[in-house]
DNA sequence: GCCAACGTTGGC
DNA sequence: GCCAACGTTGGC
């Protein structure tokens, strides 16, 4: 799960424990919002910014979560075509689980996995919320522990 | 700041 | 339903 630092960093969960993941409007990334489960353990990716990586680890802890941001004018989230009855963006709650020391920065990623192991090193890809299959995940939270 | 990649919008 | 135009993402 990416976010900018200057818009939401890993450091601004720690502080806060939990966050709802609001303000995602592309339909790819909410499906996989919407395939998550409570328990499920989900990366913390900084992006455009210095230091771009997966900087630590998160929990879901809520799921199928409606965005209320879409129904405020005031958001720069707000969707006008998403009612009350009829909404269109769900999201979950995270809560912080761990920084890593070292952010494992996309470099290392590109060197150590292709583009099938991790979507996130593709070429192109802007998706927000992408899956991560078991073995990359494992071998991740390995490298975040050293 | 640039720009490639890609999603969305809307005219036809 | 096609696709040009436009907007956004995000690495560099």
């Amino acid at each position: 799960m990416k976010s900018e630092p200057k818009v939401y960093s890993i450091e601004d969960l720690q502080r806060e424990n939990t966050t709802l993941w609001d303000g995602v409007r592309n339909y790819q990334a909410r499906n996989y919002l919407k395939q998550m489960h409570i328990g499920d353990i989900a990366f913390f990716y900084h992006s455009n910014c210095q230091n771009i990586g997966i900087i630590g680890l998160m929990k879901i802890i809520e799921t199928n979560v409606i965005d209320r941001t879409q129904f405020d004018v005031n958001s720069p989230y707000f969707d006008i075509k998403a009612t009350i009855n009829n909404p269109r963006w769900h999201t979950v709650t995270v809560q912080f689980k761990e920084k890593f020391n070292k952010v494992i920065s996309l470099n290392t990623l590109k060197e150590q996995f292709t583009a099938e192991e991790l979507l996130v090193v593709k070429k192109g890809n802007r998706l927000s919320v992408m899956p991560i299959p078991e073995k990359t995940a494992q071998k991740i939270i390995l490298m975040g522990n050293h």
